[in-house]
DNA sequence: TATTTCCTTCAATAAAAAATGAAGGAAATG
DNA sequence: CATTTCCTTCATTTTTTATTGAAGGAAATA
């Protein structure tokens, strides 16, 4: 709802206020905090880069969660620090390809979970063996469904990077 | 150990913790609490149709949270309900095609993100129209950026989709 | 070397989300 | 038509997650 972040942050442009509200839509589906769409939609609209405490002061949340939010966005690589000559404070711009986050994003959070899932599934499998052979070919059936869509999606995710990459 | 008792206790075999895990992991990148995935897990390491007494003592969880989940997973078509001959109860099977259940994802949660990113976008082009002109261009290279993503993301959905399903 | 500034970390608190369990509705059963 | 069974809903409780704010470290500055 734009109209509760304008009351509580009355130099937050209109425009500011939209693209803050987008990226934290966009931050929840992808399961990060509020407070990183937050911080992320501020640095997308604004030119200048910006320090912490004016990402904390003008989005009106703590210097921590600054701090944290900064974090992980420079983890999927959403944001990064510039040199500001004479200022020796950190100061931020948000990297506009988003294809550079949404890379991060399928290595750091579906690949790793692919990889464990496949894991599983050898584990699956021998335990499978172990079964009584009445029942072994219905949990084969369904276990090899399993392996078919992790192996899906690990082939799908150089495919979506080539996608949003072109 | 007579079997009458045997039912009473209702434990896990390996085979079934390993499925549940596996989704319990998958159903959270998702953003979907983990009873749906020990349901989702549940049911499609079954063979036979389960009805909600049976997932709720199998998985210790109450009645309401399987009745819950039960909505949840099926609303994404990831299970369906199945009638059983001389037993008013609902029965419950997994969809074994996740395909099904990605599509609906895509649809239900994705899909209308970007619906509203865009409307979103389009709000922040009249709000820049009125902008001072020299402020103009710039914050104009930036939501066509935005904009450029949400439509990437809008063309690669159908496209995700096509390669699942196949 | 002392002081200031900047940033991070982390324990405590607040907020959000999920699970429980009791209540109640609807349909089947006696 | 009363009772039982099954299922759902929702207020409450529990659990999880995010945010705060104070403390402290490191580097710059005086």
């Amino acid at each position: 709802m734009p109209s509760e972040i304008a009351e509580i942050e009355p130099s937050l442009s209109g425009l500011e206020i939209e693209a803050i509200d987008l990226f934290i839509s966009f931050m929840k589906l992808v399961g990060l905090p509020k407070s990183v769409g937050e911080i992320y939609g501020l640095l997308f609209v604004t030119e200048t880069p910006l320090n912490s405490d004016q990402i904390t002061d003008q989005l009106r949340i703590s210097a921590g969660a600054t701090s944290q939010g900064l974090k992980i966005l420079r983890s999927f690589r959403a944001v990064r620090a510039v040199y500001m000559p004479g200022d020796r404070r950190d100061h931020f711009v948000a990297d506009l390809d988003l294809s550079t986050f949404a890379t991060a994003f399928l290595n750091d959070e579906l690949k790793p979970r692919l990889e464990s899932a496949a894991e599983r599934i050898h584990r699956m499998e021998i335990l499978i063996d172990a079964m009584p052979s009445q029942k072994k070919a219905a949990a084969f059936k369904r276990v090899e469904r399993l392996k078919h869509w992790v192996d899906r999606g690990r082939k799908i995710m150089p495919w979506i990077q080539k996608f949003l990459v072109s």
